[in-house]
DNA sequence: CTGAAAGCGCTTACAG
DNA sequence: CTGAAAGCGCTTACAG
C-alpha cells in the first residue's frame, strides 16, 4: 500500500505538507501543493483511514441497529438514514436481525464503540445504557422512558385511534385487534390507543396477541384467527403483512374485503399497495423515522441542543391512509 | 476512554502483559494474568479496534455493496450473508442503493478501502477493478467475464428456461416476455435461456423492456403491458413484485389468474407467497449466494484455494417454485 | 514470565 | 511556507 512517507518522498518533502494538501488545511506553496497533487493522482494514493481515527477520534462510522432487514419498514428508516448521510460522508456499520434479544442490542453497541463509530442509532431495546455517556446514541421505535437517550417515535397512541376510528366510522360491529408483545412499548401504546377509541363506541372486540412480525409467524397466526374468532366484520391487523395474509385468506373463503371484512395495516409499507384491493393502513412515515434519527445523531454528535419533549422523546405525527380494504 | 496503558498502571505491570492476557498469547504469569483480568472486568475496558487495526492490518470489517435494499432478493443475500459472517466476529459495513451507477460502486469500493475493510462483498458493476489486486473482492449476481475476480451467480440462463418451460407446458400460446436492461449480464443470460427455449417450441411471444425492478417503476410498466400488448395469456414477469402487480391489474379487469392469464416471477422472495394466487416463481436461492459469496470471500482473505469454473465463477442452481399462478 | 521499545499511518502543535 | 517530532492505542519481536 502507498502510504503518506511514500508521496512525501516521490515529491522529496515532508509528510506534514502532503497531509497539509490531502486535507486542504495550513498553508502549503502553490508550486509544491501542485506536484503533491499531481503524484497522488498517479499513485491513486487514498489516505488510511484507521491512522486518521487514531488520532482525530472521529471515524465517520456510523452504527446502525436494527432487528429484522426483511422488515420493509425497517429497510425504509435505514435508507432515510443513509440518505441524510452519505452527503456529509458517514459509513454505516449495520447490525441486524437482533430481533428482541437485548443481551445481542448490548453486545453490539459494544462491538461498535470498539470500531471508534461515531455515534449509534439504534432500535429501542431496555438494556440500561447509562455507562455509554460519551457515545451519542438515538433510539428509535421507542419514547416515554426516563432515561438520558433520546427517543424517536411515531405517535402510537394516536395511531391507535386512527386505526379504530376509521373501522367505527364505516360501520363495523366486531372487531379483533392483533398485537405484537406488549413488552414493547411501541405496541403498548398502539393498543392503548385503540382501546380508548373502541371503549366509548358501541362495538364489540376481542384480542389475538401474535408473536413477531414475520410473514413466517403471519403464516402460522391467520388459520388462527379464523378459528379462535367468530362473525367479526373488521380486523385491526398487526401491520401490513399480516393485513395481507388475512385478505388472502379471506378472500380463499370467498369472503369479499371490504364487503364482508374490512381489514387495516400498520405502517403503510410497500405490501399496502401490492394487493387487490389495496390495504387501508397507519402511515408511520419510515422515511421521517430514520431522517429525524440521523438528523438528531448528528447534532448530538456536534453538540448542538436538541428539541424534545420534557422526557427526551422526538413524537413524530402518523396518518391514516384510506385504501381499499375498508368502506 | 480507558486505553491499555491505565489498565497497566492499575495492575503494576507493562502494557505488553495487558495485551498477552487480552489476546490469550504468549505466556503470563497466573497472578498477573488474574489481577489485569480483574481490573478490565471493572473498569468495562474494551480494546480500541482501531489501534489494532492499524498495526495489524485486518479490521475484522466486511464491506457490502448492493443496489437495493429494499428489494427482497437483496435483503436476504445481505441477511445469509452475516449469517456466516458473525460468528467470526466480523463486522459489515454496508453501502447500498448504488443503484445501476458504475461511478458509485466504484467510489463505494475506494471509501472501503481507506477504511481497512479486510474483504469486499459486491452486487455486479462494470468498473475496471484490476488496480485493486491488494483487497479480496468477490462479485455476486455476475459471471463470464474474463477478470481476475471471483464472481457468484445463480444459472440465469437455465432459470430462463425452467421459467419459459413452465409456461408452455401448462398450455400458453402467446406468452410477454418482461427483461429488465440488457446492459446486465444476468438479465442478458435469462433472456437467452428464455428464448433459446421459445424458438424451439410453437408459442408465439413479444417482448416488454422495463427500466428497473422497483415497485414504482412496476406500476408504471404494468398498464403498458396491457396497452401495447393483446390476446397473450401467458407473462415472464421481470420479478416477483411485478408479476403481483401484474396479477392485481389482471383481477381489476375480471381476468382469472391463472385461468385466461399464467404468470410466473423471478426470485422466489416473500412476494410469491403473499398474493392469492400465489405466484409461480424461480428461486434464485438468495441465501445461498450469500452464503456461498461470504464462504468465497472468507477463502480469499485466508489465501485459500476457491473452486470456479475456468472463468473464475461459481455458478448456483436454480428451481421452478410451482404455486397457484400458472396451470 | 515480563518489560522497554519500535512501529502501524496519520495529524498537528511547535519551531524556524 | 515547511519540516522534525510527538502522539493516537495498540501489538510484537527482542532482551533479559
Amino acid at each position: 500500500m502507498t502510504t503518506i512517507r511514500d508521496i512525501a518522498k516521490m515529491a522529496g518533502v515532508s509528510v506534514a505538507s502532503v497531509s497539509r494538501v490531502i486535507n486542504n488545511t495550513g498553508r502549503v506553496g502553490e508550486a509544491t501543493r501542485k506536484r503533491i497533487q499531481e503524484i497522488i493522482k498517479q499513485t491513486n494514493y487514498v489516505p488510511n483511514q484507521t491512522a486518521r481515527t487514531l488520532y482525530q477520534k472521529s471515524s465517520k462510522l456510523i452504527g446502525l441497529i436494527i432487528p429484522d432487514l426483511n422488515n420493509p419498514f425497517y429497510s425504509q428508516i435505514v435508507t432515510s438514514v443513509e440518505n441524510k448521510l452519505r452527503p456529509l460522508k458517514y459509513q454505516l456499520i449495520m447490525i441486524f436481525d437482533t430481533g428482541g434479544d437485548d443481551a445481542r442490542y448490548k453486545e453490539s453497541v459494544d462491538t461498535l464503540i470498539q470500531n471508534n463509530i461515531d455515534g449509534i442509532i439504534s432500535s429501542a431495546f431496555e438494556a440500561d445504557l447509562s455507562a455509554y455517556t460519551e457515545t451519542p446514541i438515538v433510539l428509535f421505535d421507542s419514547g416515554h422512558v426516563n432515561d438520558s437517550l433520546t427517543r424517536i417515535a411515531s405517535d402510537n397512541y394516536r395511531g391507535g385511534e386512527l386505526a379504530a376510528m376509521a373501522l367505527v366510522s364505516s360501520g363495523a360491529k366486531k372487531i379483533i385487534i392483533q398485537h405484537g408483545p406488549l413488552s414493547l412499548p411501541p405496541i403498548r401504546e398502539r393498543l392503548e390507543g385503540i382501546l380508548h377509541y373502541l371503549n366509548q363506541s358501541q362495538v364489540v372486540y376481542e384480542l389475538q396477541s401474535v408473536r413477531d412480525f414475520t410473514l413466517v409467524t403471519a403464516k402460522e397466526e391467520t388459520p388462527k384467527l379464523f378459528k379462535d374468532f367468530s362473525d367479526f366484520d373488521g380486523v385491526l391487523a398487526a401491520n401490513d403483512m399480516y393485513a395481507l395474509e388475512i385478505m388472502r385468506k379471506a378472500q380463499q373463503a370467498h369472503l369479499s374485503v371490504p364487503g364482508d371484512l374490512q381489514i387495516i395495516g400498520y405502517d403503510n409499507s410497500i405490501f399496502s399497495q401490492m394487493s387487490q384491493p389495496t390495504i387501508t393502513t397507519i402511515d408511520q412515515q419510515a422515511d421521517l423515522i430514520g431522517k429525524s434519527a440521523a438528523e438528531t445523531l448528528l447534532k448530538k454528535i456536534n453538540k448542538e441542543s436538541i428539541k424534545t419533549d420534557d422526557k427526551g422523546n422526538i413524537t413524530l405525527p402518523v396518518k391514516l391512509i384510506k385504501n381499499e380494504s375498508t368502506r
